[in-house]
DNA sequence: TGGCGATTAGTTGACGCTGACTAGTCATTC
DNA sequence: GAATGACTAGTCAGCGTCAACTAATCGCCA
């Protein structure tokens, strides 16, 4: 009935506007694409999307094919309601910030659990990777020979953990700084271990 | 038997290690404290969470008692165990960033089915959206009188969304620059409409 | 030519989450 | 004093997701 929440739906129908396809098919070019890295996708998951974007009548079957002894695929093909739903949901993405829960901020709201020294250990380590995540992310901008419509999300996403990088760094700082005395409310991690 | 993996899951832990609790007392202590906010939290889940955390012997009931005709509360108590995974869920959570899935994101990534001009004015619609969120996390920040540790990751948050707010002025600026021509590779969106 | 792994294509079951529901109690108001 | 709404405390069904599985075909090497 009511349109799929997963957003892997709206990636099906922003590529069913293009041209008809069949699951798998799909799923092969949102390897290719690299559209893994913006949208969580499961293999397994893309047939229930289909069926439910059937069922809401936002797409449907045009035709059903079969090679040799393989499996039969169905192609769909986007409705006039489908292509409305399309238009409405992302412009709804683009247009509203959604409030969200990143693990990082979780872990930050508890982390007074830790003892300080572990937590700058960590946060030195997180820095590492944080690291290694903007020259890949670096990587994939410079590599991509195309226009930069296509990596306009890599590039938010270079500019989200460059800021992290530099709130760790301060962070870590603000920790250690003997000054300004951190370690105050950091509350007891293992009582039995420090009687 | 292992691990529930939902968030919510760490913070029970979190708040037990202080002393032990019933579900229905951390729900009300989760929503005094405003960790809604960095925790994705639904009344409903705490008790299936407390009964994961239980079977996979992080947690032990500790009594069970009655107010009147009111329903039983059963408070529940940290184990060794639990309190051992407490501490690993954590670190790994501060220490190792995970890749994730924000809708921007995927809206960015899908972003060419729309036509330019109106990804202006959603853009602009989400910078307004943007900005009441920065004053009210600002507001959030300056009005806990308390130590800095506890409104950390709304610090996070905002560093999060200034961010966002410059990235999205710049990209409203690179679509609307005549010189530099960001039109050429929108997907036709409607191509029934414009014949 | 026969055997191994990779690829193609899709199904299924278990599990976890959410939202709605139950059901009694307290405070307030008319 | 009885109707109203808010609070207390917890249960439960439906649905969505994910990982694992099936099962056939193709390429490749010896």
């Amino acid at each position: 009935m009511s349109r799929p929440t997963n957003p892997l739906a709206l990636a099906v129908l922003s590529y069913l506007v293009q041209r008809p396809m069949h699951p798998y098919e799909l799923s092969t070019t949102l390897r290719d694409h690299d559209d893994a890295r913006s949208i969580k996708f499961n293999h397994g998951s893309l047939y229930m999307v289909f069926k439910q974007l059937d069922k809401a009548g936002l797409i449907r079957p045009l035709a059903v094919t079969r090679e040799g002894a393989r499996p039969e695929r169905t192609t769909y093909e986007l409705t006039d309601i489908g292509r409305a739903e399309l238009h409405d949901w992302l412009a709804e993405l683009v247009g509203e910030p959604v409030f969200e829960y990143p693990r990082f901020v979780t872990a930050l709201s508890l982390i007074g659990v830790l003892p300080p020294d572990e937590v700058v250990e960590l946060l030195t380590d997180r820095l590492a990777a944080l690291g290694r995540s903007e020259t890949e992310i670096q990587g994939l901008i410079d590599g991509s020979g195309t226009h930069p419509l296509f990596t306009i999300e890599e590039e938010y996403r270079l500019a989200q953990v460059r800021t992290e990088i530099a709130f760790v760094e301060g962070l870590i700082q603000r920790i250690t700084d003997p000054e300004r005395g951190w370690a105050a409310p950091w509350v007891a991690f293992h009582q039995g271990d420090n009687p």
